[in-house]
DNA sequence: TACACATATCGATAATTGTCGATATTTGCA
DNA sequence: TGCAAATATCGACAATTATCGATATGTGTA
């Protein structure tokens, strides 16, 4: 990891509900209702539920959610109409030891 | 650590001088030169040195150096007219925990 | 005491980020 | 095919941060 990455990253943790969002991932089952559509988290949260826990608008966490993706924090995978996200252990993992 | 300690942190590394800073003060010996009135580095680096490897202006340096320690990342200690600062290794360590 | 050097603070302005509502796009289903 | 739900993008404006030069404050020394 370099600075500039490691750099996005902090920006992206720079903020208080995006922060909370990678917590909130840390354990989906206890921070989130079952998905409707897919009865595990294997693939992380549905974009809706973030949203609707966060009490920001959608177009805001869309935005979160699209950043923290694009500097690797997050994994997203589509199922249907659906975003899931989940967290990027390993990037974390790296930024963590970057710091260190 | 809280959410709010860790994002003040957040803040403090989202900017490239300021990551560039952390790293140089993890080996003071290897980017800084011996200082003219202390002939050890166990405070850290006078924020002169600093300032003059960063190539940015003074108070902006001693602006980064003050919000650096007053989120916990750096510990500042003075000996007479010179301020050292030193990376403070126990809140980086929680703050990467925090994170896993 | 007065000067010189190190650091901190102030006030200003440019640049970036936060956040929204409106709208566009994508996708499944009646 | 056309509507409804999920998500993404756009354009705007407010809030925050970046960064500077000027100046103030603190501190050792001639």
């Amino acid at each position: 990891m370099d600075v500039k990455e490691a750099v996005e990253i902090s920006k992206c943790l720079s903020n208080k509900t995006r922060m909370q969002i990678m917590e909130w991932l840390r354990e989906p089952e206890k921070n989130f209702p079952p998905h409707v559509s897919i009865d595990h988290f294997d693939d992380g949260v549905c974009a809706t539920y973030i949203f609707e826990k966060s009490r920001l608008s959608q177009s805001t966490i869309s935005n979160y959610l699209t950043s923290m993706e694009k500097c690797g924090l997050l994994v997203m995978t589509r199922h249907g109409k659906w975003s899931y996200f989940k967290r990027n252990e390993a990037i974390i993992t790296e930024f963590a030891k970057y710091l260190l």
